[in-house]
DNA sequence: AATTATTATTTTGAAAATCAAAATATTCTT
DNA sequence: AAGAATATTTTGATTTTCAAAATAATAATT
């Protein structure tokens, strides 16, 4: 209906399924072996949760928003594909904290540099006040979401 | 490391996770009969497809980058559910149509009110020219994700 | 016109992702 | 020490997805 409105609704959408879109093919190279979106993204947060010691399976899951059934399963995989390895925790037996191992590690540099180059992409684009405009709009879409939400 | 970049890119990271969060969300209201994303873009596809005459099972399996047969069984589901039906094309009898129902119709209207108030969110929260910046920076985007992929 | 090739969709058989609820192991509370 | 609470895994099931085979219809070639 109204032009400028479907423009950026179409654009907004365009832009939002090709970055899903590229940020998964990226996951299908050799260099990421294969990985899958989920078990990419559970590897990034239990490299992030081994550095400020949120690395417990539950931190884990919660962080990914899937049941701790869910992430078992996911673990399973990734450490038997050698990504990460679990170990009780010593002073809470009942706790398993995840760490990544250095291939772990390593597919996680490849990831970080896709969303590097993004990133990058966007800020070599733009002059200093473009950019704080990019970051309003974000902040909008950002209060858009958190007053939607009850 | 570089402040500015990680700033920018978690930022960006969080926006978009919760985007995706709320738009899955919104679909499992009452209105919106508990649908999954990917039933809900179908009957999107179908209702846009419609107006555009590319409506065909290929053609909607095709937008939403799944195979054919994984579009059957989709369609299937959403025909049973009410939301869309098959009609088979008269000048060409192996292509199968696919139409909303007057429920599909109106549950894709209360979905893309989420778009259209995201995107009124962003349009109210800035003037013009700032307005324009941000469509630049989206731009940037679209742009690092073409001349990623070839 | 009959045969062959192509195209559109569905079916089949299998794998992966996910969940809720039950089971297990450990720790905390009383 | 017994019972309640917590963290994780297991179980059993459903959903989503795919690739490849099957089916049906049209187009092309002889």
């Amino acid at each position: 209906m109204d032009n400028e409105y479907s423009q950026i609704n179409d654009f907004l959408v365009k832009v939002f399924n090709e970055v899903l879109r590229t940020e998964e093919a990226s996951l299908k190279t050799k260099e990421s072996h294969n990985l899958s979106m989920r078990e990419m993204h559970v590897i990034e947060a239990v490299c992030d949760g081994t550095r400020s010691g949120k690395n417990t399976a539950s931190e884990i899951a919660f962080s990914q928003r899937i049941t701790a059934g869910t992430l078992t399963t996911t673990i399973n995989t990734l450490e038997k594909k050698g990504f990460v390895v679990r170990r009780q925790d010593q002073h809470d037996k009942r706790v398993v904290r995840i760490f990544p191992t250095d291939k772990g590690e390593s597919v996680n540099e490849v990831h970080s540099s896709f969303h590097h180059k993004m990133v990058s992409a966007i800020m070599s684009a733009m002059d200093e006040d473009e950019l704080a405009m990019f970051v309003k709009g974000l902040a909008a879409v950002k209060s858009f979401l958190e007053s939607n939400q009850k």
